[in-house]
RNA sequence: GGGCGAUUAGCUCAGUUGGUUAGAGCAUCCCUCUGAUAAGGGGAAGGUCUCAAGUUCGAGUCUUGAAUCGCCCA
């Protein structure tokens, strides 16, 4: 017996039965097991997520994907490692753990402890490892997971002390050591589980990677104005301002007026000799320039103009009587206030040279700045200057930039270019260093008002107004970002960037326009900054020494064997802040002691060593080649250019100079339902939990699996529901549908042995077979070539096909009470389908094929029952549809391909008859006398080969052929387009014109006949005509590529009685369903009904006993039955039915 | 500013080498079937294929330009 299946179920509940099952039966353990001794292996590596919050439905995508396929290559029968991984390092965990902390700046950190801060960073990490596991299980994503609770246990002990000494088991081994070194060795093999980049093991390869960097001279420090985050103190790398960096932003927008002192009009012209006489007269001169970030004025050394760009003169009288002259470009005169008189105009490059008074001369930074430049130039006055620069423009502003060389990275460059100072006005919080006077102590966001009262002091303010726009903010906590001149560490990319171009191009890429956006950004992409000043993270191994030299270490040996301080502290410490940073080097010749610099390393550096780190590359060399390239790795595009996929390809690019991968996958973005991004603060956001507890994995996976890699996928429980309905429901109730009745006719499968004799298949059996091969083979091959759409479409055709067609059709067979042969087909065709379609569907949907496999396999067994799982656990088989092997392709017989074009044919005229039925309005119930069928000879044969399906589904006494047109059709006669279009030309539409005026029927007796047709001189052969029947006008008939179907809707008597009968047999069955009576009981029927209605009855007496499963019929009323009363087609009828007690 | 892509029914999207009447799913409305079904089937309605110009006998499809929207990079 198989389990009864309930057709109301409720999916999420079931998923957590299985879940239970295959924990109990150690499923995932017993497919490593199955697999671990084949020589196929398919190696993926997880792009690491990010250990820091719970995991979000748009995290579930990318696992479907990393789920789906390492499902299917092991039910392939391959190897592999399964391991998941996690991002550990790195400022989204410190600033986190500062916001759980209340800490709001570098310095509260420092007061707290660097190595308790450190400390609640791996906690966080671990603990969110935990929360993401039970969620990536709860997916049904196989991997070597940890054990939670473990987890959760080592984020406590870390905080708790992490020098106790604790011990884990592992294959009934101990593993002992102190929390910190136990955790620094997570994922390592001796641990297993999941990898993480704070490993000991990923931080040491790294390392590796930088000496090699080093060796080849491509690691230096750079002096560079970059974007900052003031609140995490750290430089934000070119790396990390995605699109969702940039926020809107209002900003004061001020105008400045720098007083001119020296300046050259000899190539303006000017409107008239008066207008030149009034520049002349006019005691002060500007330049108005124009700034969204005022705190930048106090490092103003210069100011730059558009050389090709025109500039007014103009002169405006001030309210407080001032005369003042301006310099503006032409096409920004709306930003003066007042009247004005323009005097002349002047081209931007005639401009440069001219000197004006700084802003801010009066402020020690700037006298310090300028003495230094002093002594720098041979004791010259530094004078703030006019360049011309290309990227001044007059969109908005004034046509002239103020330029801060220690505060904008075009101003450092441009002040580099031109032997400027650069005053770094800010400190690593975004306030105002020593020497800015009152600015000082300030915070640059907050000086606008401070700095608009100082420039009116002096004379040098204009007008301020607000301004709103885009404006980059930090990825990680959304501060506002200002622009630092920092000291950082960089990867050269001169030679790097071509030998990582030639590595990518050998990449599978999947959507193919991967390649290109990965080229793009390999050829415009900056040196690779990877430094950041802060505490969590990879420490830098860079040592150095006061004379301005450094060296780079590259392994833990061997910054033992070069300490000279400090290792005793280290030793047995992760290489993490602060302990690291107490080992002193020695350098070699100069005898200098060296100091690693305090930086830690950019994340990308953990997550894209992980090709390496995780495959044993410098422990075990041939397990590393054993898996390396990866087969297939996956992650959403957005961002991973530079970030992942980037790092990946650098980092290997190094280190062999190979494609860390075979195949990238990249898939879009997640929105919700209305296409916009999921916010928390929005509260459109949906967590993993709530869509999995609503909706089930099962859907969730599959609304993933169907998806467009390149489409951003709308998700919401509209979606979800879609989904359910039309996949999940339905595949569900054929299962039930097939269980039912098994359980009724006591039918189980025959043993494997047993089935030597082939069963006398039917058409339809051999059709669904057809159809489930051909479903086999889309799949295959599409989830060969990494593609789960049309994988999922073609499984969603199939399971519409069997549901719809094949057990609709196939209902009558398994009705009868006595095993006939042809029913025995029918269930053992059903069965096959089932149990081959549950592992097709298996890697998409775990959880709904798990328990469809087990059911139907083994006889008796309850997945919820743990002593049954026990024995199937014990049993040591391969018991999961997980271990299955997954059904293999195979080319399809000429008698299937056959089967299959005539099936559709069937099918196709089935929906014109009952098209033709809603027309006449003569619902199908009712029996007519015959159908009238236009088709060619092939059609013919294919329906007559399905006579019966025909006349059945269309509920008709028999199909007749129309021979001729005229009854049903007639005919429409079109030129070959394709074919005359190349003959013909430009005379094209005068011979289609002709042939519409022939006479159709002449034209198709010709070209039946094999005779040209000559239409307005141009002989056409019968091959370049389109003879296309059509329904003729008047009738009911429906038509389509030539198939007609018609229906003669007369009636008499005893189709009229037979309609009657049908409804009866209908409400009876209603009322059977209603009462809750099973399929099998039998009943007794009595009846009350109107003249014409009990004739029917009488007539159709034995017809509607069978339908009902009726023992008894008679008329009147069973006085304990249950009863229903109905009027239809005229008729009153009233039926009580009473269920025998056993047969 | 540069690059890539998109624009087709109310919504989400197909549309094969240019070819005769541009499709699907969802939503809406009508009808219908039903002893697997929270289902199923049939039908209706819904389109100046973003706009303009060009190539061609013929353009949703090719070319050019414009507009709008994404994404990537400056």
């Amino acid at each position: 017996m198989f389990q009864p299946v309930a057709t109301q179920i409720d999916f999420p509940a079931q998923e957590r039965d299985v879940l239970a099952f295959w924990a109990r039966t150690r499923a995932f353990d017993r497919l490593r097991e199955l697999r671990a001794d084949s020589d196929k292996r398919f190696s993926f590596i997880d792009g690491p997520i990010t250990a820091n919050n719970p995991m979000g439905v748009h995290h579930a995508w990318g696992r479907t994907y990393k789920d789906l396929w390492q499902r299917y290559f092991a039910m392939k029968g391959y190897n592999q490692r399964w391991q998941n991984g996690f991002d550990c390092q790195g400022l989204w965990v410190e600033v986190n753990v500062e916001k759980d902390m209340s800490f709001k700046s570098k310095r509260d950190i420092e007061a707290f402890g660097m190595e308790r801060f450190i400390g609640l960073c791996k906690q966080r990490v671990l603990n969110s490892a935990a929360m993401q596991t039970e969620q990536s299980i709860r997916l049904g994503y196989w991997m070597d997971w940890n054990d939670p609770e473990e987890l959760r246990w080592l984020a406590q002990k870390i905080v708790e002390d992490p020098q106790q000494v604790i011990t884990l088991e592992r294959n009934g081994q101990p593993i002992t050591g102190t929390v910190e070194q136990i955790v620094g060795r997570l994922g390592l093999p001796e641990l297993g589980g999941s990898y993480f980049t704070f490993s000991d093991e990923n931080n040491y390869q790294i390392w590796s990677f930088l000496k090699k960097c080093h060796e080849r001279g491509w690691i230096y420090r750079g002096e560079d104005v970059i974007p900052w985050c003031p609140r995490c103190a750290t430089g934000i790398s070119q790396h990390e301002i995605d699109t969702e960096g940039y926020k809107d932003r209002e900003d004061p927008a001020i105008t400045v007026r720098m007083k001119l002192k020296s300046f050259d009009v000899s190539q303006a012209t000017w409107v008239s000799p008066q207008a030149r006489a009034k520049f002349d007269h006019a005691p002060g001169k500007f330049l108005l320039a124009w700034t969204t970030t005022p705190w930048t004025l106090p490092a103003n050394v210069m100011a730059s103009v558009g050389p090709k760009l025109t500039y007014a003169i103009v002169r405006q009288l001030h309210k407080d009587g001032e005369l003042a002259v301006y310099f503006l470009s032409n096409k920004t005169l709306s930003i003066l206030r007042g009247e004005y008189e323009v005097l002349g105009e002047i081209q931007g490059e005639h401009m440069a040279g001219w000197t004006y008074e700084g802003l801010f001369d009066d402020l020690p930074a700037f006298i310090d700045a300028h003495k230094r430049w002093q002594d720098k130039h041979d004791g010259r006055t530094f004078a703030h200057t006019v360049i011309t620069w290309d990227g001044v423009g007059e969109d908005e502003g004034t046509g002239i930039v103020h330029n801060a060389p220690g505060a904008g990275p075009e101003d450092y460059q441009l002040g580099k270019q031109h032997g400027m100072p650069k005053i770094a006005p800010l400190n690593e919080d975004g306030y105002f260093l020593d020497g800015f006077g009152e600015l000082t102590g300030k915070h640059a966001h907050e000086v606008p008002d401070l700095v608009e009262a100082l420039l009116k002091a002096k004379g040098y303010f204009y007008r301020r107004d607000k301004y709103m726009h885009r404006y980059a903010h930090c990825w990680r906590c959304g501060t506002p970002l200002v622009y630092r001149m920092v000291d950082e560490w960089y990867i050269s990319m001169d030679e790097l960037r071509y030998a990582m171009m030639a590595v990518s191009e050998q990449i599978n890429w999947i959507p193919a326009f991967g390649k290109e956006r990965e080229r793009d950004w390999l050829r415009n992409m900056h040196d690779w900054m990877i430094s950041k000043k802060r505490y969590w993270g990879l420490a830098l191994p860079i040592w150095e020494y006061p004379d301005g030299t450094f060296e780079v270490i590259g392994s833990y040996e061997e910054l033992k064997a070069r300490a000279v301080e400090g290792w005793e502290e280290f030793d047995g410490h992760t290489p993490h802040r602060p302990y690291i940073d107490k080992v002193k080097i020695k350098h070699p010749v100069t005898g200098l002691i060296g100091t690693r610099v305090p930086d830690v390393g950019n994340p990308w550096l953990d997550a894209g060593i992980v090709a390496y780190s995780t495959l044993r590359y410098r422990t075990d060399r041939a397990y590393w080649e054993q898996w390396f390239p990866a087969d297939f790795i996956t992650e959403s595009f957005p961002g991973q250019f530079r970030n992942w996929f980037y790092s990946l390809i650098a980092m290997s690019t190094v280190l062999e100079g190979r494609m860390p991968t075979r195949t990238i996958l990249g898939y879009a973005t997640l929105l919700d339902e209305k296409g916009e991004p999921m916010h928390k603060s929005k509260g459109n956001a949906i967590e993993f939990n709530e869509a999995a507890d609503k909706a089930g994995a099962d859907v969730m996976r599959w609304l993933y699996a169907r998806q467009r890699y390149d489409d951003n996928l709308l998700f919401g429980y509209n979606a979800l529901n879609e989904v359910r309905r039309q996949v999940i429901i339905p595949l569900w109730n054929v299962y039930a549908f097939f269980v039912t009745y098994a359980n009724a006719d006591g039918w189980s499968p025959k043993p494997q042995e047993a089935q030597e004799q082939p069963t006398m298949l039917s058409a339809l059996d051999r059709w669904v077979l057809a159809r489930l091969a051909e479903t086999t083979n889309a799949v295959n091959a599409a989830l060969d070539a990494y593609d789960a759409r049309p994988a999922a479409l073609a499984i969603e055709k199939f399971i519409d096909d069997l549901s719809n067609w094949y057990v609709r059709r196939s209902r009558e067979r398994f009705w009868g009470s006595q095993m006939t042969t042809d029913k025995e087909a029918a269930y053992a065709t059903l069965y096959e389908v089932l149990t081959t379609l549950a592992r097709l569907i298996a890697p998409i949907v775990p959880f709904i094929s798990e328990v469809m496999w087990q059911n139907l396999r083994n006889a008796d067994f309850r997945i919820q029952n743990p002593e049954d799982n026990r024995r199937l656990r014990e049993s040591r088989r391969a018991f999961s549809v997980h271990h299955q092997p997954y059904p293999q392709p195979r080319e399809l017989t000429e008698e299937e391909r056959a089967l299959l074009r005539e099936v559709a044919l069937v099918r196709a005229v089935v929906a014109l008859g009952h098209s033709t039925r809603a027309q006449s309005k003569v619902k199908v119930r009712q029996p007519l006398r015959k159908a009238m069928i236009v088709a060619d000879d092939e059609a013919r044969r294919a329906i007559l080969a399905h006579y019966d399906v025909i006349t059945d589904e269309l509920n008709v006494k028999a199909l007749e052929f129309v021979e001729r047109e005229g009854e049903l059709v007639s005919y429409r006669v079109l030129p070959d387009l394709k074919k005359l279009g190349k003959k013909l030309g430009a005379d094209l539409p005068k011979v289609r014109a002709g042939l519409g005026q022939l006479d159709p029927s002449s034209v198709v007796a010709a070209v039946k006949a094999g005779q040209p047709v000559a239409v307005n001189g141009v002989s056409l052969q019968p091959d370049e005509v389109i003879v296309q029947a059509v329904p003729r006008e008047g009738l009911i008939v429906a038509g389509e590529n030539g198939i007609v179907v018609g229906l003669d809707t007369t009636l008499d008597e005893a189709l009229i009685a037979e309609g009657l009968a049908r409804e009866v047999v209908r409400r009876v069955n209603d009322l059977r369903k209603t009462a809750g009576l099973n399929v099998s009981d039998r009943i007794h029927l009595a009846y009350n009904a109107s003249d014409r209605l009990r004739r029917a009855i009488a007539d159709f007496a034995d017809y509607i006993a069978g339908e009902t499963l009726s023992v008894a019929l008679s008329e009147g009323q069973l006085a304990d039955g249950v009863s229903a009363s109905d009027a239809f087609d005229g008729e009153q009828l009233t039926i009580s039915i009473k269920k025998v007690s056993d047969r």
